[in-house]
RNA sequence: GGGGAGGUGGCUGAGUGGUCAAAAGCAGCAGACUGUAAAUCUGCCGGUGUAAGCCUACGUAGGUUCGAAUCCUGCCCUCCCCA
């Protein structure tokens, strides 16, 4: 492959764009210095806990960045802590999780694997798994890699002192996982190593224990932690706050467009390649068109343009001019002249988790059929040919009422 | 090993014998409004039932009582202090 670096500080000011921190600077440079005049690209480490079988948009904030190392002729090496997930990362976690058996972290890791191509370059990505110097490692090894840092060090990390502190258990395996992570960075000898700001004790764990192996430390480039669809806690797959790589095109323009005004201004910045400029244009424009063209943009980059252009297309069926999809999912129904309308909803609706729920939507007068709103449960439904179903704001079905 | 405090609905968290299907907040759903599934306001928010009611639920198994989330006992789990 030939490589033809850009000069390192302009290759500084494109990494630099967007991170939260970086630990540091001028050991960057000189890293970048080096690689250019050696002609050797860095190594890029950033791990993945295989336990979310689902990339979201939070992880894209990353990897969008590694991406751009990836346009400036670097190596990435995608780690998968296929190993580690038998512990559970217990960063920004006020309680110990669950291990993952054998199948679930094979599974969860192809997954990841998959999904994560969308953003970056295959054939420029090493991907990685932990397991393989890790499940060679014996126990004696281990004790000696635990031997170097203590308690104390350890209970520096923000929410291990927290839980401690406010009595939530702590479990020893937990202690092994920023120790684990940063082995990882030896074995792997990673140049620079990626992260959320809630990574940072890990990241810098790494550069004590390549220190120790006689290594050059790794650099540790941090990234704003993304909020969730909540606009408060972090964008996971636990809090269902999340927009996911795999989402329906319509999905993800939906979710993005149910985002409050002052997150979608996060979103570009972490998200987008917009520059301050285009957004704060963005920004005297109206928030409902400037909503759309982030929520169109995304919905691209994860799905593919034409999917994002049918998605926005959908969304203003439903939304902006109320009208009835022409894709509504269709619904069989026999004849049945008793039917009430509250029946007639249990019996089509896919959302509507209980009886006394689809009660409470008509009731609250959250369905229309053909355009009419029906409130009352007791009604008779309409028990001939086909109806156009409204069901709250978001689902739509056509039922179709067979004669026999 | 000894002493103490706890385990409540998706989450946080009040309740300490009947008025408890259980305050409050968050999340969720619906309506109004609108600029969108933003914001704001209003209503709903265990299941079933038109309803009265019935069923299930306050770690778990029993017990006391007309009646228990609340009292007693065993068990499981968590935390704190001392050793």
């Amino acid at each position: 492959m030939k490589l033809s670096f850009k000069n390192p500080q302009e290759q500084l000011e494109i990494i630099k764009r967007g991170t939260a921190e970086i630990i540091s600077e001028e050991e960057l440079l000189a890293k970048l210095k080096i690689s250019a005049e050696t002609n050797e690209p860095l190594r890029i480490k950033a791990g993945f806990d295989p336990t979310a079988p689902d990339l979201h948009l939070g992880h894209c904030v990353l990897l969008k960045k590694l991406r751009e190392f990836q346009n400036l002729g670097h190596t990435v090496m995608f780690l998968i802590g296929d190993f580690t997930a038998m512990i559970g990362d217990p960063s920004g976690r006020s309680e110990t999780r669950p291990p993952l058996t054998q199948a679930q972290v094979k599974e969860n890791s192809e997954t990841y694997e998959r999904q994560v191509f969308k953003i970056l370059y295959r054939e420029k990505t090493e991907v990685v798994f932990n397991s393989k110097w890790l499940g060679k490692m014996s126990a004696a090894e281990l004790i000696k890699l635990s031997a170097l840092e203590n308690v104390a060090r350890m209970l520096e990390r923000d929410d291990f002192e927290k839980r401690y502190k406010s009595g939530v258990p702590i479990s020893i395996n937990e202690f092994l996982y920023p120790l684990i992570q940063a082995y990882d960075s030896a074995e792997m000898k990673a140049d620079v190593e990626f992260g959320g700001t809630d990574q940072t004790f890990n990241i810098l764990l790494g550069r004590d224990v390549q220190r120790h192996f006689g290594q050059q430390p790794q650099i540790a480039i941090l990234l704003p932690i993304l909020e969730g669809l909540d606009g408060v806690r972090k964008m996971s797959k636990s809090l269902n706050n999340y927009i996911a790589v795999d989402d329906s095109a319509v999905d993800i323009f939906g979710k993005v467009m149910s985002i409050s005004d002052d997150l979608m201004w996060r979103y570009y910045e972490l998200l987008t390649y917009r520059t301050d400029e285009e957004i704060k244009e963005l920004k005297s424009a109206h928030p409902m068109d400037a909503k759309k063209a982030l929520a169109f943009e995304l919905t691209s980059w994860l799905q593919g343009e034409e999917e994002a252009s049918k998605a926005k297309e959908d969304f203003d069926t439903k939304f902006s001019t109320r009208e009835f999809p022409e894709d509504a999912r269709e619904v069989q129904l026999e004849k049945n002249e008793a039917r009430t309308v509250l029946d007639l909803v249990v019996e089509s609706s896919a959302s509507l988790q209980s009886r006394g729920e689809a009660k409470r939507l008509i009731i609250q007068g959250g369905l229309s059929i053909d355009g009419e709103k029906v409130s009352d449960i007791n009604a008779l439904a309409p028990d001939s040919d086909t109806h156009q179903l409204k069901i709250g704001k978001k689902e739509f079905v056509l039922v179709k009422i067979e004669a026999s």
